[in-house]
DNA sequence: CTGGTCCTTGACCCACGGGTCAGGGAGGTG
DNA sequence: CACCTCCCTGACCCGTGGGTCAAGGACCAG
């Protein structure tokens, strides 16, 4: 599979299959421990199949780590009112996002495992660089009325990112046995204390309730 | 290498070099991309002689991370007041816990590499949990005496934990072009928001001056 | 000088896993 | 029916890199 090729439906289905085999021996036992011979039996067709539909290993990879960044963008997405004020838009978001990650745990296994290949450092951090962008725009907004502490931007952005980040690893790492919503509350309510630049501020955002938007496919 | 060798001086300090090379190689391409061939090259040996001191890669692997583990728990000793209130012993702790990563940034790097290799994931836990132990009995202090937010303690101290670790992965990781100290004292300052029960208290905290402990070799 | 332990070498072995390829079926289109 | 593209197979090739080993040097104690 050199350029791109014109899959049919069955192609397609044939291809995600692989995709997701992989993603499950990804997160079961690492990439490198990987074999491709593994993702094929899992998927159970023959060997040479995997190059119809993919370079190599690595191809596969970036293909898994770019579908899942575009979902969890999504789900951000909906999940943040618009017209909420930034510090609770913020909120919204970090609960959003560990939901999402917690149910699509084995893709987010799978990023970690991005660190070890240098090669893919450069890819990981334009992802984490968008994130992060999302993030410091609502930031922005809330430092300007004040209601966010008067900090530099991106260090309170990657605050947040960072937050979301950890509580997901941590959940699902296994070190976290509590219902997901709970987790994505607290979570809700750290970053609002991390950032709210007075308890009166915090208070107001804490107090709205905010639901619990469905994680889309 | 299958039992404990005595080693002479001689051989104490072919290990270190060993060690050390092993670290950068890992650092520079990680884990799984670095051959053994590679370390001893560059340690200027030959091959045998890797396993004259360790049984292999692994092996190797885990005495680097034990050892660095060991070295940042000193560091963090060092550097908090024991007789200081729980709050501004988490910041001190915090602040250390930065400025260390950043000094042995190469180690740090090779921690996260772990994730991948499912083998170690035990070990790394288990490694967390100890620093997650000692920042969690810190925190009881602070809710007894209601310096500290009434959240679940280890859900505090994972929040703790992973903020340190995060700051100093984007640091690390060249997303944070500014002096070690001030993204210390700017980690501590988040902690201290994160954690205080009020703004009271927070400021309190806040307004005692840290200095910066050396890093212990 | 002798014997012993510790250290060092580099050629060698070989399993493993990536990537290839010739060939064959399946299914649609003229 | 013929034909073409897409899909699929599994044996095969081969580089890579982990791990071994027989042999030898360095250094010290007795």
């Amino acid at each position: 599979m050199t350029e791109d090729r014109r899959l049919t439906a069955q192609g397609q289905e044939r291809k995600e299959q692989l995709l997701d085999h992989a993603a499950t021996l990804f997160a079961e036992r690492g990439y490198s421990e990987t074999r491709i011979l593994d993702i094929v039996k899992a998927a159970g067709v023959a060997k040479g199949l995997f190059y119809w539909y993919f370079e190599n290993k690595e191809a596969l990879f970036r293909e898994l780590v770019e579908q899942n960044r575009f979902r969890l963008r999504r789900a951000q997405a909906t999940a943040i009112d618009p017209s909420a004020e930034p510090l609770l838009r913020l909120r919204q978001g970090a609960e959003a996002s560990v939901r999402y990650m917690a149910t699509y745990a084995n893709f987010f296994a799978l990023l970690e495992v991005e660190n070890l290949e240098k090669t893919f450092a450069d890819e990981r951090r334009k992802g984490t660089e968008v994130h992060t962008a999302d993030v410091s725009a609502i930031i922005k907004d809330g430092v300007a009325d004040g209601t966010i502490r008067d900090e530099p931007l991106d260090l309170l952005a990657y605050g947040v990112v960072g937050t979301v980040g950890y509580y997901g690893h941590f959940h699902r790492t296994g070190r976290m046995p509590m219902p997901v919503d709970d987790l994505a509350a607290f979570v809700g309510r750290w970053v609002v204390c991390s950032l709210a630049s007075d308890e009166e501020i915090a208070r107001r955002v804490l107090a709205v309730h905010v639901a619990a938007a469905p994680i889309p496919a």
